[in-house]
DNA sequence: TGAACAGTTGAATAACTGTTCAACTATTCA
DNA sequence: TGAATAGTTGAACAGTTATTCAACTGTTCA
């Protein structure tokens, strides 16, 4: 016997796919599945121009979604846990068999 | 050795999450989990009037998560597959293990 | 020290989106 | 037929949000 979820947990729920909610924001999480990159090198990658990044990266840190380091001029960004690269492949999964 | 996903494919993931991502469709949608509603009841259980219920459930319909059937004046939606409710057990368990 | 590179920040803009309201369609039943 | 109930629709409004720009901080290295 499961008792219903509270409103705040589906609002909390819902905070939580708002951050996988946005192209440019899965892209850097997708970017950062195999490996940690700088700032420069996503913007790179996601075509995005370093501020627009920066501020998307915040958000995500924000969420506990990525984790930073220092290395001289460089910061280096990647997935905080396992959870993250799990609701991405969920959800590609999802995709997959939609169709 | 995997390939990497497409912007295309991202941007397809980021649509399927920006549906999970609004506390009011997250709601309808563990409204659903159990049971089939017709309209006015899961209006009643979130607490919002039935045109705004009845404009998320359309793109609920249109993000191909809940189907539905005409019963006599009453239309009964349901989740349209076990991926919707596994993605927010998913959901739900990162925030529980989240913190 | 200062030039060069990496990244952050805040304000401004533009685009998007959820809710409300009023008017509409569809079905039932007396 | 017509009143009552259930649901949908489109326009309008308000709130949110992603991106851009310019100015800033922090680090390296010559």
């Amino acid at each position: 016997m499961e008792r219903d979820c509270t409103i705040e947990e589906y609002l909390e729920l819902a905070e939580l796919f708002k951050v996988f909610g946005d192209g440019t924001r899965v892209r850097i999480l997708g970017a950062l599945k195999d490996k940690e990159m700088c700032v420069c090198d996503i913007a790179d990658k996601v075509g995005m121009n370093k501020s627009a990044v920066s501020h998307q990266l915040k958000s995500l840190k924000m969420a506990n979604m990525v984790k930073s380091r220092r290395d001289g001029q460089n910061i280096y960004y990647s997935l905080s846990d396992t959870h993250v690269e799990e609701i991405l492949n969920i959800g590609f999964e999802h995709l997959r068999e939609g169709r």
